[in-house]
DNA sequence: ATGGCGATTTGACCTTCGTCAAGGTCAGCC
DNA sequence: GGCTGACCTTGACGAAGGTCAAATCGCCAT
């Protein structure tokens, strides 16, 4: 049996939609790997060796300067894939936020399987289109917003994305979330420093808009208001 | 004959490596149109009825704010492709820069085409990679640089992007270039005020790093300085 | 409970860049 | 040539957010 058949996302990654005889092919050039968190699975500007789905558990993407400035370009939730096939090398680093498991392939295998498997190319080509598109928006997130719109803005896309990956059956955003991120995360998400996160955090805390049960945990008391700040 | 024969980035687009029947076919669905600078062809949240390669002239991916905060998001010089091809609607305008060529199908149209001949969707996905690598790279300027960073990368930017599409064989990157952004889109384009822009311009020309012999041309004259500026 | 440590919050201060306003430049046009 | 209007530059000022430093919190090991 492979391992494919006892896999959660294997309707939602891009693998969904490949018939047995290609699943056991896919399954045969892949293999599972645990990610602790903090453990970095990609480095950025090394070759690009490795592509993989994401099965649970959430990881960074991140482009640093040489000075040591980071920036988080992109979040990678179960179902997602990383890494950058069909290139030399990646131009982020790819690093686990919580503990996760992740399906990786040598760029070469994939890159071989997915030629000669169109409807997967499809699947990932309908998925970068979408992976573009958060991504040009952030662009106007990070160049144009001013720091509580940011704020804002984030929580509402925690809130939307932590939700569809909820065990329990979710209909709409969640209310209340465990983010994967720390403050100084968040501010590398958001083009920020940690202090003007955490005083972002505490004054829409102290308006009532949010509470803030935990370090970690948010829970949204009026998301109207979070949606008119989001700007 | 079709227009296809004629094409100027009939072997660096999308189009190139279709056999002649395959043109045939692609150049029956598509029509050529010239569009004048400053008009748009595609509005933000509109649906995606249109998608097309640029045969000449330089055009901008924008989002918007409701209160009218602009961003670019991206930029398309020749044999790109603009339009949002397997999805809804568009999150991006696209408004010529310059007059410019384009050529056109109906994103139905171009779907169809495009499922049908998987040699043209590898090319869409290895071209869609590329720009979400250089759109993740530029969020790593709108986060964490500073403005004269911005602006020195941004003219090292252009002396590449636009080298590639001169009509001379230039080897290496342009020394003296004319700028396709007024003051006002180059801001657009950093996350900054036209004023920013305009005072980081006169401080490298004070410096004697470039000259700018009219409002649109740059010249180079220190690039290792702007290098060094860029961060 | 106590101590220690990293993460977070808070406060005081300061820099960068945005805002507002005025003036300059240039191309096209009469 | 001078007028017009769009675009750009420059200056004075202020606010948003960054920097630096200290206090606090939460958690784990003792």
């Amino acid at each position: 049996m492979s391992s494919c058949d006892t896999c959660v996302v294997r309707n939602r990654a891009i693998c969904a939609g490949l018939d047995s005889r290609e699943i056991n092919a896919l399954n045969a050039i892949g293999r599972r790997r645990a990610v602790t968190a903090g453990e970095p699975l990609i480095w950025e500007d090394d070759d690009s060796l490795l592509v993989a789905n994401v099965i649970d558990g959430v990881l960074k993407l991140t482009t640093s300067t040489e000075d040591g400035r980071e920036q988080i370009v992109g979040v990678a939730y179960p179902s997602d894939f990383i890494g950058r096939p069909f290139g030399p090398t990646s131009k982020a680093s790819v690093v686990a936020l919580t503990d996760a498991r992740v399906c990786v392939f040598s760029r070469n295998d994939f890159d071989r399987f997915a030629r000669e498997h169109p409807e997967l190319e499809h699947k990932l080509l309908e998925r970068t289109l979408a992976e573009l598109d958060r991504t040009r928006s952030w662009m106007m997130l990070l160049g144009r917003k001013t720091a509580p719109e940011k704020i804002a803005t984030f929580l509402l896309e925690m809130s939307d994305r932590l939700a569809e990956t909820g065990c329990t059956p979710t209909f709409g955003p969640a209310k209340r979330f465990s983010l994967p991120f720390s403050r100084q995360q968040v501010a590398d998400v958001l083009g920020l420093t940690i202090e003007t996160v955490s005083r972002q955090f505490t004054k829409l805390k102290n308006e009532g808009v949010i509470e803030l049960p935990s370090r970690r945990e948010v829970e949204i008391l009026d998301r109207p208001a979070l949606v008119s700040l989001a700007g």
